[in-house]
DNA sequence: TTACACATACCGACTGGTTAGTCTGGCTGT
DNA sequence: ACAGCCAGACTAACCAGTCGGTATGTGTAA
């Protein structure tokens, strides 16, 4: 039996990741050791620079994690046969919900991208920019159809929302007056309704 | 002549909260050495810890200043005499022109939150929750008084709109094709579009 | 006016503690 | 017996904060 998977049934990779993730959140990414880690995740420093070659790598897998499922998420909804406003709106909805079911993740996302590597980082950037992109080929394709108002340049509407979406980890706490779709209804109301023509 | 204007005209303590600032929001708080920050200041060591009693307490003058700044221009514009929509508009696009005015603080603000000792973090917390709840105030004037929709809770739009603003730090470059005025502009009438009834 | 005391402003070497990453070697299944 | 998997002691570097010391200006009293 491999020791990849004794303690419990995940894998050590795996377990490293979580503890990594947990542990980045919570305190931040310099306020975390390597030994923190390890020991969270019942392994210790040759177990991780076996599957790691760094603690940057560490953090770099947590941004690959998030920015492929969201991509993945946005190309589903945005693909889907329906009118702009409905696919807009349920793009935006589930980004709302996908983050605040992940909130450690998007604490770091948006807390942690100068700690990696300049090469790391210009990676994440260009990928995080494809996905804005996406986003914003959604609201210009229904302000050509003439459903949304052409008040404000796609882009800065695009910001405007995931700067929202951004915002959650600082203010969602899970337990509050409204569910993560409640939530998610009302931003991706107002930003619908901040589009009326 | 005291040693505190020697070098130029500004006072030491300045000189190292500007320097302090500036390395920061381009390095971040853990990245930046206590030795970086009096290099830069053109000082050393017994300086600083002549004016500050750690590194810490230099971070939390950053976000004190902040605050301050804020709810003075906050108060400013919601004590206009002038009917909600104005005085909500003007508010929400000045806080956008100050943020970009200093985007170094921007970037401070959020991102290290979490490197302020717990009675400093929580200090800070409630000044800016403070903060949070005159703008509310301004939205909720406005719902009653029929001008604002009510199918958002004002608490959440407070949110859609600051996440807009802290998001600026990460976005919005100098030179860009927008000026701060006309970014503001944009984000003003989205906040204000969104809550047409 | 001079002399002495005292405070403020600052210098910079030093200390105690922490950290990322390395490396040698052992275990286990095939 | 070989290869992937992992343990854990070790190292070299770094850093916040301290502390004894120096210089300059200000108040006071002879």
């Amino acid at each position: 039996m491999p020791r990849t998977t004794d303690g419990d049934g995940t894998p050590v990779p795996q377990r490293l990741l979580n503890a990594a993730t947990r542990l980045f959140a919570e305190q931040g990414y310099d306020r975390t050791s390597v030994q923190e880690i390890v020991e969270a995740a019942g392994v210790t420093k040759g177990a991780l620079y076996h599957y790691f070659g760094s603690k940057d790598d560490l953090l770099h897998e947590v941004y690959a994690r998030v920015l492929r499922v969201q991509q993945e998420r946005l190309d589903h909804f945005a693909g889907m046969d329906a009118p702009v406003e409905k696919r807009l709106r349920d793009a935006a909805a589930d980004v709302v919900v996908t983050t605040i079911d992940n909130l450690d993740d998007a604490m770091i996302f948006f807390r942690s991208m100068h700690h990696l590597s300049p090469e790391k980082n210009k990676q994440v950037r260009a990928e995080r920019r494809r996905y804005h992109e996406r986003f914003r080929a959604l609201i210009e394709e229904g302000q050509r159809e003439g459903v949304f108002s052409t008040a404000t340049p796609a882009d800065l509407v695009v910001d405007y929302h995931f700067g929202s979406v951004h915002h959650l980890s600082t203010w969602y706490r899970p337990g509050g007056p409204l569910t993560p779709q409640q939530v998610a209804d009302h931003l991706a109301d107002l930003l619908l309704r901040a589009l009326r023509p």
